[in-house]
DNA sequence: ATTAGTTTGAGAACTTTTTCACATTTCTAA
DNA sequence: TTAGAAATGTGAAAAAGTTCTCAAACTAAT
């Protein structure tokens, strides 16, 4: 095991490897293999050691890994032995669809705030999440101990917001913005851009053959040297 | 100009490109060259240059790209000159989100149906949108000329939806479920993983160091030979 | 025309990521 | 014990992606 720094790629394997051993440890999987786990998961076995290799040995040759335990070495490694308090802002379609989001309350997020800058929204509440003023966001945030923001307001109040945020002091923060954001130093920012997806796809549509990017490619353009 | 296949990470920075120039395009810009944009929007002319002559020679030396010209290219290479309709699947919180989601009404994406299996939503509406039976899917997506799907089930049944999608004739499709699935042939499916995003983010925090994949590398993980 | 300045398109170099291949370790069974 | 089978961890090779560099193409000014 060498000490390098791991990729983005690696970290969202991670995750989903987790995932599997979490399906495997409720099926009553004692061990596993790295083909093992491939083969049923549609993934690389060379992958998933490579991966899990960057953290440690985990690994027993000739047996493979011990589900459980990986399991929870993995838990840890992805810091989800911890809680974590998140802060969604925009109490739009979009940040209240979150708020309910399953997916947040299975894991160890949970969502403590709602923040938005509409006077009608401040003070009423998504389940049982409130909504506060977005102006109130580093107080409230230092008070709950948020850690994590996502970010689900119109494109062109993204920014500001991003830079409430930094303000106070929040190191990770998703964002659903179709905007490009960027932010220095020792703070991880994620975006989800549901229009580039959409549009990406929309690109396979209009040129098949593409699929997964591994087959042949047609081309359009053409060659223009003066304006017409 | 080379044929080759086009990659992922190409098409999606082709939308951010297209993003751009329709900013330039509002603002009256007439023409702009690779390393303006960059500079503008935090990208890298090099990557742009490459990216574009994929897909033909949009440029002019001495003077760059003309700005209304090269937004019609990208919007024609990326299919966007053509409407979408698109139907959700799963009337949900993230479905019923989605299926308002401004995102999907600036462009050329239109969402025509909802689908969810619960008999109590079927029949209603999300503004101007149906809800119709799963099990019509596939006669009613020919009929209303779907396509591009969206799977916005839970993990559990996100399988049988997209087996009901590719039955049906789909060729593009978006899934939201975190759960893998694999599509095989002239069919593009794009999973976007808030579990495995959020999971991700989590790690940062786990461990800090590792700022957008370019910082050092803290690793845990201990040598270990035997089961404990 | 010629020259100086700009900027593309594309090959080369470099970096990152994935996959291969195998020595090594462990387990099982005789 | 030893032999054979299984499966890891890792260095090396291959593939994919990004950045560098510069000849060639164009504009504008003289």
């Amino acid at each position: 095991m060498k000490v390098e720094k791991i990729s983005e790629l690696t970290t969202n394997r991670m995750s989903v490897y987790l995932r599997c051993l979490n399906e495997l440890v409720a099926e009553g999987t004692k061990t596993v293999s790295s083909d093992k786990l491939a083969k049923r998961f549609h993934l690389n076995s060379a992958q998933i050691r490579k991966d899990l290799a960057y953290f440690g040995e985990f690994g027993v040759r000739g047996v493979g890994y011990y589900v459980e335990e990986l399991r929870d070495h993995l838990t840890k490694i992805l810091g989800l032995n911890k809680q974590h308090r998140v802060a969604i802002i925009g109490a739009g379609r979009l940040g209240t669809a979150l708020t309910d989001y399953y997916g947040f309350k299975q894991t160890n997020f949970t969502v403590v705030a709602l923040f938005d800058a509409d006077r009608e929204k401040i003070g009423q509440k998504v389940g049982e999440v409130e909504i506060f003023d977005i102006k109130d966001f580093s107080d409230l945030s230092k008070r709950d101990r948020i850690d994590v923001a996502v970010i689900a307001v119109p494109a062109a109040f993204a920014q500001k917001v991003l830079e409430d945020v930094l303000e106070a002091g929040i190191k990770a923060i998703m964002n659903f913005a179709p905007t490009p954001l960027r932010v220095e130093g020792d703070v991880k920012l994620k975006t989800i851009d549901l229009t580039t997806s959409l549009e990406s796809l929309s690109y396979f549509l209009a040129q098949p053959g593409n699929t997964n990017g591994k087959g042949p490619k047609p081309v359009s353009g053409k060659k223009r040297n003066k304006r017409q």
